[in-house]
RNA sequence: CGGGGCUUAGCUCAGCCUGGUAGAGCGCACGGUUCGGGUCCGUGAGGUCGGAGGUUCGAAUCCUCUAGCCCCGACCA
């Protein structure tokens, strides 16, 4: 391909409405075009991305037993409304109606759709498991669109749904996706982790997330640095590293006033102790009523584990104005000594620690010396902390690391919430009727695309790993010589032969600008024919990761070395 | 949904406070110059100043409404 046929066009500045890197540099390279809030034309450099992206995401899924269907973008509302989303799923599913004034939606996802065409085609067992993807355009009307490709409304994602008679099948599908996506992203070149993730309010046993680590991610992720344990820090487990409370023999309660003093930093300045040594409590209130949370007061409360373990649907902090009703104290003095009747959840550390610092449910007054069992009834113990960088992993023991992740991908073990909804059953062996047991598996194909430039660029533009690059090869001539341009044309036939997705900067600029574009745009290898070295017989070649690493090399033993070093590099298979 | 900001040439922005019929840089076209890391000089094209209404002799500028976009928060997987 050259330039000066192809349609692509550098803008020296940055969008003033971009607001991440692969944002900025997808827009100034050309690749994307933002055409209103959320939604954007993939201009043809950034579609050969997403089509090589695409590429290997197919070849995995066919691999790994999974077979493409595409289904309709638009949907009736009829199957929302029988799976329930219809009434769950809030203005972020597009609404919209025909000229007849019924209801549809633009898919956000296609658990409906798919499990409605399973329903009807699959009756037995003996047709089970079926693995069915498609890579396909979704719509969520998202409250806040923002981060270019990284979260957009419109967006492409390949979404799988597997059926099963078994949790043994659902299984065997789910570890074949597993290893589908680790094989994807390692293809891609990129650093990712695949970790435990919360299942949400979407149930199901089992949930991995796969991250992209770029410093612009939005999870936090907690990573043991040397087993391979990782997790959404929403589900992350860890223990604390530092000694807080003791264990030694108990003090006994007494009554401290501590005017004015709300906060954890307050008392523990005012004691003159640690935040490690005051217990912070917490109320929150859920769909059973308020309960109270415990935890060491140097550290957080993840709130998730609170509803994950309380059973609790709903978990919000109670507002100040109810804490006298939940526990017959004013805010900034509760605690769990003398409080009314009220679930009290502390966190796992607190277990067989002694001396507690804890508000005396009266205004201007805490406890020190408080007891459990002495002075308080047993709290139910249970893990509550949000980890943070430092903890110790708990398969290890090895301090973890907290970095930020891009979440491009995501499976999870459905189970039966679709299919029993929506009564899409089978017959088994013994002609009972059965819900099928359902996976389903996400990746964001734009997202991934966007998370690799985030990963990957430096100052003067995108760095594209080899296997999803738009190019893989750019050739600049400086000069317009007779020779240059014959050497150049011959270098380029030969590479495109070769099967090398090769582009020619034919333009007549000067090698500067060329130089420039090369760069922002990110094309992984450079070929440089110019009149001075050509004069010896010699072209240039360089890598975009590192350009100060030149090679010198007569035209055809560059195309030789760079076709070589390309084809290891797309590391197929 | 709450708070804040922005909208002027293809792009990035100035002009608005203190009303007098619009500017710069980049890009684009043309001429010259230069030619291995965004050359330099000149000429030129290009804008109903987001939209509607109002105040005024006169509105990009002041007022009201409205739309779009961005940021912070809330929400959400």
């Amino acid at each position: 391909m050259r330039w000066s046929q192809y349609f692509v066009y550098t803008l020296r500045e940055d969008p003033s409405d971009a607001d991440v890197i692969s944002q900025k540099l997808m827009t100034r390279a050309s690749m994307i075009k933002k055409l209103a809030a959320g939604i954007y034309t993939y201009l043809p450099l950034g579609l050969r991305s997403i089509h090589k992206l695409e590429s290997i995401v197919r070849e995995e899924m066919n691999r790994a037993g999974a077979v493409e269907l595409s289904m309709p973008a638009i949907q009736p509302a009829e199957i929302w409304q029988e799976s329930g989303r219809w009434f769950q799923y809030g203005k972020e599913l597009l609404r919209i109606k025909d000229r007849h004034d019924r209801d549809f939606i633009f898919g956000p996802t296609h658990e409906e759709v798919i499990t409605s065409v399973v329903r009807d085609s699959i009756n037995s067992y003996r047709q089970l498991p079926v693995n069915l993807y498609q890579i396909q355009t979704k719509f969520r009307d998202e409250v806040r669109p923002r981060f270019g490709l990284m979260r957009g409304r419109e967006f492409i994602m390949k979404d799988a749904y597997s059926f099963h008679t078994s949790m043994e099948s659902l299984d065997d599908a789910y570890t074949a996706m597993r290893d589908a996506y680790n094989r994807i992203f390692k293809r891609c070149a990129l650093d990712y982790v695949m970790v435990d993730a919360d299942t949400g309010n979407i149930g199901g046993s089992a949930s991995h997330e796969f991250h992209v680590m770029a410093k612009s991610g939005e999870d936090a992720i907690a990573r043991c640095p040397k087993c391979s344990y990782g997790a959404n820090t929403e589900k992350a487990v860890g223990t604390i590293a530092d000694a807080g409370l003791g264990s030694d023999a108990a003090a006994p309660l007494t009554e401290v006033a501590t005017p004015n003093m709300k906060s954890i930093e307050d008392v523990a300045k005012f004691l003159g102790v640690a935040t490690s040594r005051v217990v912070k409590t917490l109320m929150y209130d859920t769909d059973l009523g308020p309960i109270m949370v415990l935890i060491r007061g140097d550290r957080e409360v993840n709130e998730i584990k609170v509803k994950n373990y309380s059973g609790t649907q709903w978990v919000v902090m109670l507002t100040d104005d109810r804490f006298d009703e939940a526990v017959g104290g004013p805010a900034g003095f509760v605690g769990p000594v003398g409080a009314k009747k009220i679930r009290v959840i502390a966190d796992k550390h607190l277990e067989g620690t002694t001396n507690w610092i804890t508000g005396a449910n009266k205004l201007d007054a805490h406890y020190t010396g408080a007891t459990i069992g002495r002075d308080f009834e047993a709290p139910e113990f249970a893990d509550v902390l949000l980890v943070r960088e430092g903890d110790l992993c708990l398969r290890c023991g090895t301090a973890m690391e907290i970095h930020r992740g891009i979440e491009v991908g995501h499976i999870f073990k459905l189970g039966t919430k679709y299919s029993k909804a929506m009564n899409c059953v089978f017959l088994d062996e013994a002609g009972e009727r059965q819900p099928m047991i359902m996976g389903c598996y996400g990746l964001g194909v734009g997202r991934t695309v966007a998370s690799a430039i985030e990963q990957n660029h430096d100052a003067d533009g995108i760095i594209w790993p080899i296997p999803i690059a738009p190019f893989e090869v750019m050739i600049v001539t400086a000069g317009q010589d007779e020779n240059v341009r014959t050497t150049a044309a011959a270098i380029h036939d030969k590479l495109e032969a070769a099967g090398i997705d090769v582009m020619w900067d034919d333009r007549d600029e000067r090698p500067g600008v060329k130089f420039k574009d090369a760069d922002l745009v990110g094309f992984p290898v450079k070929i440089t024919v110019g009149a001075k070295s050509l004069a010896e017989g010699n072209v240039e070649w360089s890598l975009r990761r590192d350009p100060k690493a030149r090679n010198i090399g007569k035209p055809d033993e560059v195309v030789a070395k760079v076709v070589a070093m390309i084809e290891e590099a797309r590391g197929t298979r």
